[in-house]
DNA sequence: CATAGCCGCCTTTTT
DNA sequence: GGCGGCTATG
């Protein structure tokens, strides 16, 4: 079957880059370069040329946009290529070869509150201070060696300081809890894939003849062992593609590591790199501003950004005076454009930390303005829902102790905390799981006779739901729902948002059903515990989109906003202590901007309520890196006194130069039309005035960028 | 055994 | 400001 690839649609290093079939290829490509289409029309080569898509793995860095390249292979003919995350194809893999990895194919994926259970767990049965080894931190520790994977025992011999011997030994007894519960952590299926490809010459031939062509999209934010997985993948054939830009890399924080995508052409020495330069995204101006922001990093490869869009309107910088201001900004300038004739879902803002959505959400909702917050994983992580699908996965992971905690504390049932304590010590002291303990719960004589008969009677109906866990999701679900008296007990509580949401989760279990090819229990839970929060972005709405940078990663927009350009907030305060975290901070600004197609709009507010508390803020470096805000030294003059101050008033501008501008005074703006001056700040070239339109709005404007003209001239 | 209320803890980004 | 864990009480 033939596949039309649009090769004259393309430049001509995308033509190289999607037509190189044979050996590795490195494809640094710069935002809005049109990568994603590179990729697809490569496959689409690929296979036009004879290869069968079977032999075709592409690995996206999330769901959704392994959601959205399936969609469009399809139309070109792709299906039967494997496309998905790396943390997907772990799991499939390690499910097939789940007995040469030294694992059941029945774990259950431990979501990061199941890891800091199992953490702390470790952490008290290794009797040490919580103190310095705090179940936060150690996981933290324990997953970085787990990234570089590294495993209890090496580590254990490499190191001699008290700290490490100690950490090692929680690290074991971690490793040993989430095996006790037939788990795998998130790190642990990227490792044990890892380990699966090193260790076993046979599966590693098997799955190389499987995967003759790898692509790998964002290679910038692998971490070692997903390099190691692709390594060892491509080893034997070299045919090896992968795309991104180490500019937009912004997942240090949790491994990824920028050298494996510097330091390609060594690893694959045939290598033939293919540079995308030109950006079909953003306007120029847009562009322009991202590339002045990024050459502040030193520790990058210099690249071009070249524009092929027009100009545009300049970059806003707008200044409210806190977060609901802020917040107001931006539902004045949305709902303008929507009345203009704009499509809400072609509009997005962005923000630091998920927190800072709630304001817009209010002043949105006030203006009836219809947006999403893309955060999928808010979902799952209800009380209700958790609770819930603990008896799930006890029923596809009998051994699993922390879903059978969670399950048998749902709601009353007459068994309390006590009964557990004991049934656990029991469990414990007999090695059993506590399924299988509460099983026998007719020797546990700790208890009333009259518990351990409700114990057991909690495990027999574990087990009936066992007996029929093949196939479909949904019914089992509604059927476990009903049964084990959770639906009794939230109807008695009325707690209605907790049973809408159950019935919401159980139609997508069906909505899974139709769409899996062998839908089951434990696929299901295995996919969903694999969701983010980019997941539930919905591009097929007209919806305006509210989410974190992190989350806008891949996406686009017409008209972008980013709130809240503070110091301690972007760049996070966490980060501003080391040189490479701030840069990382900068290269997450650098994604949000560059998500912008026609506009692009950044605000800042001086107060805002962080944590519950009223603080003061300063403008963010980045503002001045971009050429907003003038010199640091505009810090100083800033009236931020013990009283709460309006911007200072310039008095003495008698004689009113270009750029200089009297209070009272009358000027015009290209798209807001006339207003009268309310307050001039002057911080010479960088000098901000606050017009009060006709329209009624007051407005906080750039001279410099403004472009006003004054009345009558 | 269950519940309510209080205290103290953390609080960036996410697979 | 929000949650989890602890305690006191019914």
């Amino acid at each position: 079957m033939s596949v039309a690839v649009p090769l004259e649609k393309l430049t001509a290093s995308q033509k190289k880059a999607v037509l190189h079939k044979e050996g590795p290829l490195l494809v640094l490509a710069g935002p809005g370069s049109g990568k994603t289409r590179v990729i697809t029309c490569r496959i689409a080569a690929l296979i036009e040329s004879g290869v069968r898509p079977y032999h075709i793995c592409a690995i996206t860095f999330t769901n959704k946009a392994a959601e959205e390249m399936r969609s469009r292979g399809e139309a070109s003919g792709c299906r039967g290529v494997w496309i998905s995350t790396f943390h997907s194809l772990c799991v499939r893999l390690l499910r097939q070869y789940a007995e040469q990895a030294g694992i059941k194919p029945s774990f259950t994926i431990y979501d990061s509150g199941d890891q800091l259970r199992c953490m702390k767990e470790a952490v008290a049965a290794c009797q040490v201070d919580s103190g310095s080894f705090s179940p936060s931190r150690m996981l933290e520790f324990v997953s970085r060696l787990k990234n570089n994977l590294e495993d209890a025992d090496s580590f254990k011999a490499a190191t001699f300081d008290h700290f490490g011997k100690t950490a090692a030994k929680v690290y074991a007894s971690y490793q040993q809890i989430l095996a006790r519960n037939n788990a795998l952590d998130f790190d642990d299926l990227l490792v044990k894939t890892a380990l699966l490809l090193r260790n076993n010459a046979q599966v590693r031939t098997e799955l190389s003849n499987r995967f003759q062509y790898l692509l790998i999209d964002e290679y910038q934010d692998t971490n070692h062992a997903q390099y190691q997985i692709a390594r060892l993948l491509a080893q034997t054939h070299g045919n090896i593609c992968v795309t991104g830009d180490p500019d937009q890399s912004i997942y240090r924080w949790r491994g990824a590591d920028i050298g494996n995508i510097l330091a390609f052409e060594k690893d694959w020495p045939k290598s033939v790199v293919v540079k995308l330069e030109e950006n079909f995204r953003s306007c120029g101006k847009i562009l322009a501003c991202a590339d002045k922001l990024i050459g502040s990093n030193t520790r990058r490869k210099v690249k071009q950004l070249i524009a092929t869009r027009p100009e545009g309107s300049d970059v806003e910088f707008l200044v409210a005076d806190d977060e609901n201001a802020e917040a107001r900004l931006l539902t004045d300038r949305i709902q303008k454009q929507i009345a203009a004739g704009v499509d809400p879902g072609q509009i997005a803002a962005f923000y630091r930390v998920n927190s800072m959505s709630r304001p817009i959400e209010e002043a949105f909702i006030r203006a009836r303005i219809p947006y999403q917050v893309v955060r999928g994983v808010e979902f799952y992580a209800r009380k209700e829902i958790q609770d819930f699908l603990s008896y799930l996965k006890l029923i596809a992971n009998p051994v699993d102790d922390l879903a059978f905690m969670r399950a048998i504390a749902t709601h009353s049932r007459g068994i309390g905390k006590t009964s557990v304590d004991r049934l656990t010590q029991f469990a414990k002291d007999s090695g059993m799981s506590l399924l299988a303990a509460a099983d026998y719960a007719d020797h546990l004589t700790s208890v009333s006779s009259s518990t351990r008969t409700r114990i057991r009677e909690f495990a027999k109906m574990i087990q009936k739901f066992q007996q029929d866990s093949s196939g479909e999701v949904a019914p089992q679900m509604d059927c476990v729902f009903a049964e084990t008296g959770y639906a009794d007990a939230l109807k008695n509580e009325a707690n209605t948002d907790a049973i809408e949401n159950i019935n919401e989760l159980i139609n997508a279990a069906a909505e899974y059903d139709r769409e899996a090819e062998n839908p089951s229990l434990l696929d299901y839970l295995q996919s969903i515990a694999l969701y983010s929060d980019t997941d539930a972005y919905d591009a097929g709405t007209s919806r305006t989109s509210l989410m974190t940078m992190h989350a806008a990663k891949g996406l686009e927009f017409d008209h972008v906003y980013i709130a809240g350009l503070e110091e301690g907030l972007l760049p996070h305060e966490r980060s501003v202590h080391s040189p490479d975290d701030l840069e990382e901070e900068r290269r997450l600004f650098f994604v949000g901007i560059t998500r912008a197609r026609d506009s692009l709009t950044v605000t800042y507010a001086r107060h805002r309520v962080l944590r519950g508390q009223f603080i003061r803020s300063t403008p963010s470096q980045f503002l001045y890196e971009v050429g907003f805000g003038g010199e640091k030294v505009s810090f100083e003059e800033d009236s931020y006194g013990i009283e709460e101050q309006e911007p200072m008033i310039n008095p003495s501008s008698s004689t009113p130069k270009a750029g200089m501008f009297k209070v009272g005074e009358v000027v015009i703006h290209n798209t807001f039309g006339t207003g009268r001056v309310k307050e001039f700040l002057d911080l010479g070239p960088d000098s901000i005035v606050v017009v009060q339109f006709q329209s009624g709005k007051t407005k906080s404007l750039m001279v410099k960028y403004a472009n006003l003209t004054r009345a009558g001239k």
